[in-house]
DNA sequence: CAAAATCCTACCATTATAGCAGGATTTTGT
DNA sequence: ACAAAATCCTGCTATAATGGTAGGATTTTG
């Protein structure tokens, strides 16, 4: 599994904060609440949130969370990766890099670094706002002819 | 981390005896060494390739292991999934469906699918002779303007 | 000043990862 | 026949990651 619960519950809490708030700040109990997820959880998960700079919190009464830029601004990859810290598919692979010893002479390495790119690139392309409105086809895209990557 | 020590190693192996193996059966022994792996631990991993048909084994003096095909007719997706169970980049997509109680209302759900079709069809698409070979073309591709997904 | 809310520190159970050990079995070469 | 070479099988173990939980401190509003 590439993206546990904590990245995929991150998502979750963009998304729900996006199609909630009104400007207003979101209350960690009605996130939790309406998606049903553990509080304390969400807490910890929310709180890589805001260190990251993805969401703003107000403490105290009418306090709660609100996202800290528009919808179209955030990318799926950069929420993910702050959350699970890496996306890379191999640990021969590091963020921006790679490190391992048999790098120099490894005859798979290429398929771990095609295959990062592959995954950077579909992720890096699709925004909170694409999973908001519901953007089935650049998800979900159609086929593409010319590297069958779709 | 998506793929774990016993995928990426199972992959070793089978570029190592595709490399080293000229229809002769290749000790485990010899594999260990050259790859500078546990002896052990890669016959738990190769246990599980002759389980799912990627080599053919030979007991006693000569014996060892050989690959069932030709290079070219193993698909990087099958042997990985045959090591890892799954490729599946999050719980709520298993082999061939989905699994998710969520599944019906959530909106992020068309986002792991598509990046689960991403992956499928990379992977899907290069062959354990692409490896060997070194087809670095096919594995780091070049700029598609199409799907900006290579 | 009390209620509502986030923030912080620490803990914990379960599962997955990454192996290791030892002996049983099979086959070949002499 | 028999020893050497090799796979096969069963079971074990240490470490790290995952998926949480608990309790109280702090901040802000009405
Ligand atoms: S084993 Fe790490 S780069 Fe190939
Ligand atoms: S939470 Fe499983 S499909 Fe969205």
């Amino acid at each position: 599994m590439m993206v546990s619960t904590k990245g995929r519950y991150a998502l979750t809490v963009m998304v729900d904060i996006a199609k909630n708030s009104n400007g207003e700040y979101v209350p960690l109990a009605d996130i939790a609440r309406r998606e049903n997820l553990s509080n304390k959880y969400l807490e910890s998960i929310i709180a890589i949130l805001i260190k990251g700079e993805m969401l703003i919190s107000l403490r105290g009464k009418n306090g709660g969370y609100k996202l800290s830029r528009e919808p179209k601004d955030y990318n799926i990859s950069k929420i993910l990766k702050l959350t699970e810290g890496t996306l890379a598919p191999v640990n021969c692979i590091i963020q921006d890099g790679v490190t391992c010893d048999k790098a120099a002479t490894c005859s798979t390495l290429p398929l771990w670094t095609g295959l990062d790119r592959v995954i950077e690139n579909y992720l890096g392309g699709i925004t909170l706002e694409d999973i908001v409105i519901g953007n089935r086809k650049k998800m979900l895209g159609d086929y593409c002819d010319k590297c069958s990557a779709l």
